[in-house]
DNA sequence: ATCCTCCCCTAC
DNA sequence: TAAGGTAGGGGAGGAT
């Protein structure tokens, strides 16, 4: 319906689109939980009350250049309890300051369905000038709004206004530590140790209404995948919080500049590092002055950092015990003393191993029964999320109390970029990486690596000769050596199938690879990734660091315990898949205009799998299909799914479906709230 | 040429 | 028993 009343009413629809994005108690939850999560103790004693509260209630993004610039107009805004977003937010920014826009933005802004008002700077600045806040129709910078648009944005602003008061004791009381927060996790240990006399028939997905919540829970790429997910937007919502004080760069900074001896002390606290000679060497005082030279020159520098072993290393948290035998983390135990070497071997997966137990030729990823064979004294160790969700915490937490320049990659992976902390402490990036992975150790009882390089490659190579539990600063003059004698496989990019065609090309390593020109490369591969095949051989990775993370699509699949009856059981467990894509879609902010579904039924003559509730080699098929208008509702989801695709292919195939996905894709990364808008920032 | 759709590949 | 998810980049090939 609101779809066919859109053409004919548009503000109808912009009305209800506003009042929506005004909601306060939904601001009110957001910026709570971003409250919570932002700690930085430090930080938090030093952050100065606001001068005024004039813009309470008010979160602004800033579009292009401005006078007062987008710095400057943070600052006025944070210091007169506003709200700054260094990017468009879905719902909760409420105004958008342009001083002019390119044409296209123009063209694009006009035609969003649900525009935000686009007010000139002068109506924050004249605002500060005036003592309170003034009315912004006045500083449109195009006044194109009708009479009845402003009249809503002001009652919507008022009601916030006066909610804000209320509100505000309790969210400015708010402020302590609290991993635990939002972070939702049913513990279903219980119900799991119930499961172990249940048939397969009761735990697949067909007769247990709860398998899609219990697979999530014990689902380790799962967790991975959101993990990642969450620590991205962390790093955006530390980047808007930031006040621009780094507590940890300045107490390093104190520290260098009250004695030099001090930072031995810094240095003589690091436990086991590789690296020690290379730190000692860098203390004569020739090299401090070789230092300074290397800090004043305008080269980035890359850090890559990550964890060692991580799954592993939080879990020996809890079993220091353990420590140094060879480790791996999967479900299954399958360490059955009794047992013969006859039974079937275990096929749970290792999420992760220790080095010891690589040692043994143990590897990510292999079935436990394999791992057992190859290194008959592995130890399992159980999954413990949590843990992991509260030393990702810690780390992201320790770097960004130097810097905020930091990509996220995973829950144990980021790329920094050190260049103003080396100039600002004078420090090499050995010493800073021996500070930072110290402090790393110290606070969680983990060890990281980090590595070193102008750009994101060559920290990432760099980090791969750390490993483990060290650093490396690869040198420009040797990144040609370094990277010739790489096989293939290490390049980032490079999995099964690309090192498979290169080495029918006889190329096996990075030196082999150097000697193919692009062109042959580009005809094998494609353009770009020909391109980009040529580039890292040599070391050259023209890519920056990716800061603000913006969302492009929303997905859930299951491909595990898929068992079903008939088309009926199907249908159910599809329905509950678009709800939980629905929820997902909702809890970002966001809603897709393109639903893909994906099915994937078992291949002709495919055996029943080996692995138990597995799926075996199956046929996939991907359908995806444009709707009219963005959406989050299930309802529609699933009515696209059921009927549409999924029967075709379901007479079409005929056969038992064994898995099944449901993808919901915002494809071009459309926040909430002004979808054409956002499309068109992507182009400029 | 430039898109759209259906994949495949990779990474964590 | 075991928990084979998820987001993003990009290529092939057909439609426009």
């Amino acid at each position: 319906m609101a779809l066919r009343n859109k053409k004919k009413s548009a503000w109808a629809d912009q009305r209800k689109e506003l009042l929506y994005a005004m909601d306060w108690s939904d601001y009110m939850t957001a910026k709570k939980a971003k409250l919570e999560e932002q700690f930085q103790e430090a930080a938090q004693s030093e952050f100065a009350e606001p001068t005024s509260n004039i813009f309470n209630g008010i979160a602004i993004f800033v579009n292009g250049y401005t006078n007062p610039t987008a710095d400057e107009l943070k600052r006025l805004m944070m210091d007169h309890g506003g709200i700054y977003h260094h990017y468009l937010r879905s719902k909760t920014t409420t105004h958008m300051i342009a001083s002019n826009l390119p044409y296209t933005k123009i063209v694009s802004y006009r035609k969003a369905q649900n525009p935000l008002p686009l007010c000139k700077p002068e109506w924050i600045t004249d605002s500060i000038k005036a003592g309170k806040l003034l009315d912004y129709r006045k500083y449109l910078l195009y006044s194109q709004c009708t009479e009845s648009q402003p009249s809503l944005f002001q009652m919507a602003k008022q009601t916030k206004g006066q909610d804000h008061i209320t509100n505000n004791p309790e969210s400015s009381t708010s402020t302590s530590y609290n991993t635990k927060t939002n972070l939702k996790v049913t513990n279903i240990h219980n119900k799991m140790s119930d499961n172990v006399e249940k048939s397969s028939e009761e735990v697949n997905s067909t007769k247990n209404p709860e398998f899609i919540t219990e697979f999530y829970n014990n689902s380790r790429l799962h967790h991975i995948a959101t993990m990642g997910a969450m620590f991205k937007d962390y790093i955006n919502e530390l980047r808007d919080a930031s006040d621009g004080k780094f507590p940890g760069l300045e107490a390093l900074k104190k520290q260098l500049s009250c004695n030099k001896n001090d930072k031995v002390i810094l240095y003589n606290t690091l436990n086991n590092s590789d690296s020690e000679e290379d730190l000692f060497d860098d203390y004569s005082e020739p090299k401090i002055k070789s230092k300074v030279s290397f800090s004043s020159s305008t080269i980035t520098t890359i850090m890559h950092i990550d964890m060692d072993c991580f799954f592993v290393s939080v879990g020996l948290r809890k079993h220091p015990e353990l420590k140094g035998f060879p480790i791996a983390v999967a479900h299954a135990k399958g360490n059955k003393q009794g047992s013969s070497n006859d039974e079937i071997e275990s096929m749970s997966e290792v999420a992760s191993c220790s080095y010891e137990a690589r040692k043994a030729g143990v590897k990510n990823g292999m079935f436990l029964g394999k791992a057992l064979k190859l290194c008959p004294n592995l130890k399992t160790i159980r999954y413990d999320f949590e843990a992991y969700k509260e030393v990702s915490q810690i780390l992201y937490n320790t770097i960004a109390s130097y810097t905020l320049d930091i990509e996220a990659v995973s829950c144990d992976e980021m790329y920094v970029d050190c260049s103003k902390i080396l100039q600002e402490t004078s420090l090499t990036p050995m010493e800073f990486a021996t500070v930072i992975r110290n402090q790393i150790k110290e606070k969680t009882g983990c060890t990281v690596s980090t590595g070193f390089g102008e750009n994101k490659l060559q920290a990432r190579i760099a980090t791969k000769k750390a490993k483990p539990n060290g650093q490396y600063f690869l040198h420009g003059n040797e990144v040609r050596s370094v990277i010739q004698n790489l096989s293939v496989k290490d390049l980032p990019g490079v999995g099964y199938s690309i090192s498979d065609k290169l080495s029918q090309l006889n190329v096996k390593t990075c030196g082999d690879l150097e000697v193919i020109p692009v062109h042959v490369l580009q005809k094998e591969f494609g353009k770009k990734t020909g391109q980009q095949l040529y580039n890292m051989c040599r070391g050259i990775d023209n890519s920056k660091l990716n800061l603000e993370h913006v969302r492009k699509s929303v997905s859930a699949e299951v491909n595990y315990g898929i068992r079903f009856k008939d088309t009926n059981s199907a249908h159910t467990f599809l329905k509950k898949l678009s709800e939980e894509v629905s929820d997902r879609l909702k809890k970002n902010n966001c809603k897709g205009k393109c639903v893909t579904l994906k099915v994937m039924f078992k291949s002709k003559e495919a055996p029943e799998p080996r692995k138990f509730m597995g799926h075996g080699i199956c046929d996939t098929f991907n359908k995806s299909k444009n709707l009219i208008a963005h959406t989050d509702d299930s309802v529609i989801i699933a009515r696209y799914i059921s009927k549409s695709t999924f029967c075709q292919w379901h007479k079409a195939y005929k056969k038992m479906v064994k898995h099944i996905q449901v993808r919901m894709l915002s494809e071009y990364g459309y926040p909430l709230m002004v979808p054409t808008y956002i499309d068109c920032m992507k182009c400029t």
